[in-house]
DNA sequence: CTCAAATATGTTATATTATAACAAACGTTA
DNA sequence: TAACGTTTGTTATAATATAACATATTTGAG
């Protein structure tokens, strides 16, 4: 079971890195950004990211993997995320729509799958870029 | 520019493979399964798949960093692709539906992004195992 | 409280996925 | 036939992710 709010000293390192940046980070540049920090293997970001993912508190960006914080309140524990993602600068923006997500998930029930979640990316260019 | 028809050898060779696989390939083991047939590097195997993707041919599924065969034709050259994955027996099925594309472009276009294609994956339990 | 279970940490090693860089062959088509 | 684009083959390496094991810390039931 997860934890509701108390995050781990490595998990809160890891979120705040994550949350103070302006995108998308892969787990490698997180990684060199707190060795200073006293982290010092692969193994200890990704498993702060696994259960910060479990927590709703950021997102895998599955085409770029890479990880955003959680911008959304209505995402209820990453069951339904999108997001549109910028060709050009890169930049990730997450998408929170209460229709968007209740069309999705009751297109998938109509499917005859039992639903558990969706993830939904967008690319393109962005305001600035186009 | 792409060509509309002909793939070359080894093009051929990943699309049979993919094309046969009851569900998604992942790079390594399609090279594995041509070793017989004179491919030996991982980038033959990438390149072809990145030329298959841009034909349409084949698509990413990028949670699992696998490749299927396109059973849709109104994909579009892969502007509009959405999934069905099975958590448990890792099935993965292609949602072909005009509506939902429909619904997907244009939402984006709201968004005030210019819209170049959206990738949709649902997550869940088929109807076998569920 | 207290000890057992669950969770988190640290660490070394390795597996998996993907691209860089360069040389050679092939196939158009002007 | 020469120039161009595309494909191929090859070696090397980069980038992403997990396995496995030992230890520490936190939490909660009795």
């Amino acid at each position: 079971m997860v934890q509701a709010q108390t995050l781990s000293r490595n998990q809160q390192i890891v979120l705040d890195i994550i949350e103070k940046a302006k995108g998308p980070l892969k787990a490698y540049s997180i990684l060199f950004n707190v060795q200073k920090k006293g982290i010092n293997a692969p193994q200890q970001i990704y498993r702060a990211l696994d259960k910060l993912i479990e927590m709703g508190k950021i997102h895998k960006i599955e085409s770029k993997n890479a990880f955003v914080a959680c911008r959304s309140s209505d995402c209820e524990i990453s069951k339904a995320t999108a997001f549109s993602i910028c060709e050009s600068c890169e930049m990730v923006d997450e998408i929170s729509d209460a229709k968007l997500s209740k069309y999705l998930s009751s297109f998938n029930h109509r499917k005859g799958m039992k639903f558990k979640r969706f993830n939904l990316e967008f690319f393109g260019l962005c305001k600035k870029c186009k």
